[in-house]
DNA sequence: GCGCCAGTTGACAAGCATTTGCAAAATTTT
DNA sequence: AAAATTTTGCAAATGCTTGTCAACTGGCGC
């Protein structure tokens, strides 16, 4: 049973690098135990969690991470670029890696699920708006809170 | 010159009470004293004060007014929905009177002055994303961050 | 106009998310 | 593997906002 569990494993437990580890290394930034384990979490997860949840799953791998290295390398990945920020309603700050398409968000007031849309025509209408009142636009947040229709 | 003191004041300054407070009384809002400077503030500026700078104005007007009244005082206005707050940039909440129309805000990311716009054509291109997606949307939030165009 | 009393206030403590200071520990350099 | 440097965990600090509570007051009823 050598091989086995390679293929059983989740993508996070193989051990071949993920490639944004290379990538950040090359930036001057050290892969540390902590931050792998954050990447990784980052990296394998479809939702927008924030830091005390990112802390939580973070704790079950390696019990000794602090919050405090979760803020940090929030706050380092998010000046990097490779991760994106988000503060829903006002809300304690979520988390989702930076993957290559920008896309918007629509956040269900119900549940707090998050469900990500991309819109060229709207993008094309904000950079038309801001350039007739004479800015360019250096980034934009688009955020729809909604309810699930029920029925049809 | 007993009659050109109201032409030349202030909206503020003069002494017919705007309707806004015969709203609130009919809705069963007191008209206190700090609430009234606060109401004017408000009502008499075209910025996006925050909570500390809507303080500021206010012991200006009556000394004795409290931190914790703005405060109280902004919740209590935007659960009756008049005043929208924003927390652009995810920086302290920044607060507006309701005005009758929807408009969407773009921010100077330079000075952080705020240029107030709406795009019917957005609006609907939201409408359609969210119902494409199985959503009624409630609210929504737009914000365009740019820098000033130079030249032409 | 005057008193009543629930609603409101100011002062300050507490709460929550996030940041920071610092000595110890881990990482890269030499 | 020792030196030089960065990162970490912990605890204390911060910034914004809400809660507590005794004192005060707006607006109705007389």
């Amino acid at each position: 049973m050598l091989v086995n569990w390679r293929i059983i494993g989740s993508m996070e437990t193989m051990n071949h690098k993920p490639d944004y580890e290379k990538e950040l290394r090359d930036a001057g930034i050290r892969i540390t135990r902590p931050r792998r384990v954050i990447l990784d979490i980052l990296s394998g997860t479809e939702d927008h969690p924030d830091a005390m949840e990112i802390f939580r799953r973070a704790v079950s791998v390696d019990s000794s991470i602090s919050l405090s290295t979760v803020y940090r390398t929030m706050k380092l990945l998010e000046e990097r670029g490779a991760i994106h920020r988000h503060a829903f309603n006002g809300g304690p700050s979520r988390f989702e890696q930076a993957s290559g398409v920008h896309h918007d968000h629509l956040i269900d007031i119900e549940t707090g699920d998050v469900v990500e849309f991309r819109s060229d025509r709207i993008e094309k209408l904000q950079e038309e708006i801001a350039r007739s009142l004479g800015y360019d636009i250096v980034h934009h947040r688009l955020e729809l809170y909604g309810r699930k229709r029920k029925k049809a």
